[in-house]
DNA sequence: ACTATGCCCTGGGTGC
DNA sequence: TGCACCCAGGGCATAG
């Protein structure tokens, strides 16, 4: 599942490869026609050919790829897609989905098992990301700016963590990781959480996509890097799928539940769960490992 | 306004 | 060995 250190990792590889580079030949293959969102399938394709990318972003999940004419290329991976730098005579993959050749001998090929990978070709990104708020690495998603979304919600604070319209970038992977470094529980209702816990969580889902970043992202099945290697963090994450495994601070095994709909990995001996409204009760300090 | 659920899709795993 | 079934989940649509 590609989620913020994961995309931005596809970024970095893609940026010097594509950044310059004009599209020659798009082709999205048979049975993958829903990949195109606002156009028909070949008429994206042609839109797209003989178009020169100047700039590639990314704003949560979202790679952006800003065009020659104006317009912005969005592509979202959903959960099994990967984009690959290749020579245009590469072999496709059983699950190739499209292609795109560039004007060096290169080409990208969209690979996505279950085909819920989307393109959209906009004037303005924000139309292909509506319900997308700040970028979870952007200075705009603050302490101040979770608490004040976790206060007005009666929803457990990992369905919170897990909307984009407040830390777009956010997945089921780093959800986890992100309560269980800050000790809380994924249940706990997120307008039990109160501003000091909130804090420890804004820097939790900080440190958790930084430290992911930093290895190049989590392959636990799909996601790929733009030159087609796995990443290396998924050796080193706390919960997520270790269920039986003892807890790295305490020991206890961890446990797997379900959660605002997703599997959810958590230790059930140090991942604390408050009664909503005592928020402001400080019991006994926990041990600041981690 | 919110929260919960189902849908899309296909391969891998499990149980009979 | 085969087959039915369930699970994985990001973002959206719909229902309550």
């Amino acid at each position: 599942m590609p989620e913020l250190p994961e995309v931005e990792t596809i970024r970095r590889d893609l940026a010097p490869l594509l950044v310059g580079r004009t599209l020659t030949a798009v082709r999205i293959h048979a049975g993958a026609e829903r990949l195109a969102i606002t156009h028909a399938p070949a008429a994206l394709a042609r839109e797209l050919s003989g178009r020169r990318v100047d700039d590639l972003a990314r704003h949560g999940k979202y790679l952006l790829a800003r065009l020659d004419d104006g317009r912005t290329w969005v592509l979202h991976l959903r959960m099994t897609g990967s984009i690959v730098h290749t020579t245009a005579t590469a072999q496709a993959g059983r699950f190739e989905r499209a292609r795109v050749d560039l004007d060096d001998g290169h080409s990208l090929r969209l690979n996505d098992m279950r085909k819920f990978a989307t393109w959209h070709l906009v004037a303005d990104p924000r139309e292909a990301m509506p319900n997308t708020g700040p970028d979870a690495l952007d200075a705009e998603f603050s302490p101040a700016w979770l608490a004040a979304r976790l206060a007005t919600r009666t929803a457990p604070v990992k369905a919170v963590l897990l909307d984009q319209a407040v830390a777009a970038g956010v997945g089921n992977i780093y959800a986890d990781e992100a309560c269980w470094i800050a000790g809380i529980d994924p249940r706990t209702p997120a307008d039990a959480v109160g501003p000091r816990r909130a804090a420890r969580l804004h820097a939790a889902v900080c440190e958790t996509l930084e430290e992911a970043l930093g290895d190049r992202g989590s392959s636990f099945s799909d996601y790929r890097d733009g030159l087609g290697a796995q990443g290396l963090h998924q050796v080193r994450v706390h919960v997520f799928r270790r269920d039986g495994e003892p807890c790295d601070r305490c020991g206890s095994p961890i446990v797997k539940t379900r959660v605002a709909g997703r599997g959810t990995h958590l230790c059930p001996g140090c991942q604390r769960r408050p009664r909503r409204g005592s928020s402001r009760s400080s019991r006994s300090s926990r041990s600041s490992a981690g």
